[in-house]
DNA sequence: ATAATACGTGCATAAAACCGCAAAGTCAAG
DNA sequence: CTTGACTTTGCGGTTTTATGCACGTATTAT
């Protein structure tokens, strides 16, 4: 295996899982651990990531911070992404919703897939940028420092004039009776939009976001398609979700 | 065999596999190692691969492209952004140009600035998330890979229905008789609507942009009021500029 | 405080890259 | 067909690079 090529996997790696271990990148690569070092020496150097003791972090500030919520729970979110990527295919035109969550399905992405993705999210934007064959629309607006995507009456009427096959959602809350909910004024319009702009909408909903409600209610359960969650949820608390059609999926 | 269709060979394997590596070649093509460098040398120089010791791997992927493009003359490039950063006031409406030398201004921005940027770019949109006073408009469009920006009808478009008082343009090529020119008509079109939107227009430009040009005319020079480039430049080369009213900085 | 882990450096080795040169091959004009 | 200019290729020798190991030091954890 190529310098270049463990450099490339690290950094991989590093954006996907966070951090990573001088220890489990060398047995992972069959090298030794002082090439590890090396490696991590190198691309510290090169700002592409900070060094730390015992392994490496990702380097920018900002990125950190939208890291650090995406460690939270890093492995279910995986696991939703891996079970959500499942749903895509060549061809599709894919509306993407922003957050950590939705980020990562967006990673986890083949990276020769077909596809049109329709997003008001820079990062997701940025990050699918990697992928040669799929076309991406950003759609702009008022810029939203928290979560990072575009808000407002220009992304909603934007969002209005698409034709979506799919809509990856990101769900803060969500609660049989009350339906789904947002934290902001804003987010409850871009999401109503973009719900109304695709056949499916899939929502991507940790364990915590389950039976919970915020100030602000996008829409009835029926809106939803399909329902990706973690494995650990019982069963007995999703059939509220299942009596209503939603194609519900335990990652 | 042919040296070209060695090349061909090559450049399918490395396609097809991700990454070749010398030794490989020189036993599947029958030729010595020696005459496999001297290919990949060759195909290294026309930028159709990536050479690294011990074989060669693809032209890196737009991301891994942006912070390398990132990494080369930060000198020259924070003293550029240094003296832009000078040029806005609190109040001021700024629309951002994509591009690694404006990113490098936005981030130079002093943190309790107050303002509207107006952008296209979704890393510049990204930096200014830890300037809290600072509003954000992101302006949305098909999403250019290479530059990480927003171009198409949709950005033109919105660009016109904003008023600014200065505009920060990302300068590819310069020269006193064609004025400003880009890579791609799209971006050509991109920057006209910037610089119409704008009462201002500050160029910023590298040593190596300037008397230079590209394919696409954006428009002539007298469309800049500001010109920001390196000190090394010799005066001499600045005075067209200056004769055609541009206020120029050697940073 | 002490053990365990991680780090950095120098060194040895093998692989890869580079350099110059001469042999072999290619091409076109006479 | 032959000659001569030019390109391409392989080979020997040298230099550079990558990697693992050993060992002393620094950092973290118990």
């Amino acid at each position: 295996m190529l310098k270049e090529e463990r450099h490339q996997y690290i950094l991989e790696t590093l954006h996907h899982e966070g951090k990573v271990l001088a220890s489990e990148l060398a047995t992972l690569l069959n090298v030794s651990e002082d090439t590890v070092r090396r490696d991590l020496h190198e691309l510290a150097d090169a700002h592409l990531i900070q060094r730390v003791h015992g392994g490496a972090l990702l380097p920018s500030p900002t990125l950190v911070n939208y890291a650090d919520r995406q460690k939270q729970a890093i492995q279910a979110k995986t696991e939703i992404a891996r079970a959500a990527v499942k749903l895509v295919q060549n061809g599709q035109v894919i509306i993407f919703d922003g957050g950590t969550t939705t980020l990562q399905v967006a990673q986890y992405l083949p990276t020769d897939l077909q596809a049109t993705v329709i997003t008001n999210s820079a990062p997701i934007a940025m990050a699918l940028s990697a992928h040669s064959h799929v076309e991406i629309i950003l759609v702009g607006g008022k810029f939203y420092k928290n979560s990072l995507v575009a808000v407002g009456v220009e992304t909603v009427e934007t969002l209005r004039t698409f034709r979506a096959d799919l809509c990856m959602l990101g769900v803060c809350s969500l609660h049989p009776d009350l339906g789904l909910s947002v934290p902001t004024l804003e987010e409850a319009y871009v999401k109503r939009a973009m719900i109304a702009s695709s056949a499916d909408v899939v929502a991507l909903a940790s364990a915590d976001k389950l039976n919970t409600a915020a100030p602000y209610i996008v829409g009835p359960l029926r809106d939803l398609t399909h329902l990706i969650t973690e494995a650990k949820v019982p069963v007995a608390s999703l059939t509220p979700y299942q009596n209503l059609g939603i194609m519900v999926i335990r990652a």
